[in-house]
DNA sequence: ATACTGTATTGATCTATATCAGACATTTGT
DNA sequence: ACAAATGTCTGATATAGATCAATACAGTAT
């Protein structure tokens, strides 16, 4: 049985959203922030599983994910190889891809039950002409994702397997920890297979990589259940003895 | 010896660049061309082997590559390893990194006795507020940037050394030609260990690669100059035999 | 409870590429 | 013109992680 998204559309506000401090209002003066109510249009859910847009579609709007969580990936234009581009959480705007050529060129995947704003980019840009705040904010998020890429492509053409797996549950948790979330303890959203795609390396050597920081004590972990019992030994993984240079 | 730059800054104009085609300046009526010229402040020269930026500059101003190649990396925090992420040539907008904490986050080296011209950001925002156009091209330069670093997270994260091979030279060879230079000549500006960083390989493999396309008849190659000779042998490699699947 | 399906773990083996090392080529400085 | 420094090429060997394969586990349906 095959579950379709209701097409279920109704009215936001950002000026209430308990996300304000993480999403597209941050910064902006309250009455900026009335303006702003009328450009999300409205809020779409997305079911677990479910593409909220693919390589190829027309890019019209940008997506603030309100709740649920997404991974970003493209495809290999012969074999159907697939590669992981990143994992977004709540607050998170997806869909910049699209704007160079009106066209997204990535998917964007439900990994659970989701809810996005609809953030149509023509009022985006009338908007930010009319507010700097708004505008130097998008400015911020898009340089933002440039430096985040920066830092995935330092990863998968520098690190061994375990500086990744370590740099990546160290950003997890962090963004984690910063929606309210535990300091120690996660369920992951994705599989080994996707964890592998993102990190460049196959998922038989995540899952023999996290079996090897349990075995060492610094994390704890069932299926998809983490929580990290020395957080210093993993940094030291991500960033290592640099006391002895 | 070592040779400093001259602080030498002349007044420049966008109205009569012959970059204006690939440049900021994409897409502007004569009339937005004309404001475009008095935010373009200075000329800035930058010698073989200087950085433009560091990681941790203060962040005052994109630059547009008017003459020259550049590349830009970024260095762990620990040791020191290099990572290259990428290579940007005339007409070129480099500096985006530094928008989302008001810092530089990588470097931006010449690989050649190169001219930028300068783009206070503030003044780039202001005028973005006043020109549509020129909002929308800035906002589909950071999107194309996004785009571009998606497909290095492609290379590193799932492909052979020889597809990134081939991925790397056919994308250089392409935006040469879109320069006006040979489609199938090029002398390279960067060193193998350059190529290797930004592919994710050492450098004697980048060397061992090249002469495997060589004796393949492929391309030639004798130090940095570079010919193809089989362009569609070098697709064939990075978009493997799509026929068969 | 039992079978079924997708996901995760673990082991044995293989391989693409790293590492180490030496020769050669080119550029730079004197 | 020569020496030194830097960059490139090629060979021999080592290794991290891939691949192949079998088993175990969790969630859902029968």
């Amino acid at each position: 049985m095959s579950k379709t998204s209701l097409i279920q559309d109704y009215k936001t506000a950002c000026s209430n959203c308990h996300l304000r401090e993480l999403c597209l209002p941050v910064g902006l003066s309250p009455d900026d922030l009335q303006k702003l109510n009328n450009i999300v249009k409205t809020r779409q859910p997305v079911l677990k599983g479910e593409k909220l847009f693919t390589e190829g579609d027309e890019f019209n709007s940008l997506f603030a994910i309100h709740t649920g969580f997404f991974k970003t990936s493209i495809t290999a234009t012969d074999d159907g190889r697939e590669q992981v581009t990143g994992f977004q959480m709540t607050g998170e705007i997806i869909g910049l891809d699209g704007i160079v050529n009106d066209l997204h060129t990535c998917n964007a995947i439900a990994l659970e039950d989701a809810d996005v704003c609809v953030l149509p980019f023509e009022n985006i840009e009338l908007l930010s002409r009319e507010f700097p705040a708004l505008q130097r904010h998008m400015h911020k998020i898009m340089s933002r994702e440039i430096v985040r890429e920066n830092e995935v492509i330092m990863l998968l053409g520098t690190m061994q397997a375990e500086e990744r797996l370590a740099a990546f549950l160290l950003n997890l948790f962090q963004r984690s920890h910063m929606r309210g979330f535990s300091k120690s303890e996660i369920v992951l959203r994705m599989s080994r297979q996707d964890i592998g795609s993102y990190l460049g390396i196959t998922l038989e050597t995540v899952s023999r990589t996290f079996s090897k920081f349990c075995d060492e004590g610094i994390i704890e972990i069932k299926q998809r259940y983490v929580r990290i019992i020395k957080p210093e030994a993993l940094k030291e993984i991500f960033n290592p003895n640099k006391s002895c240079q």
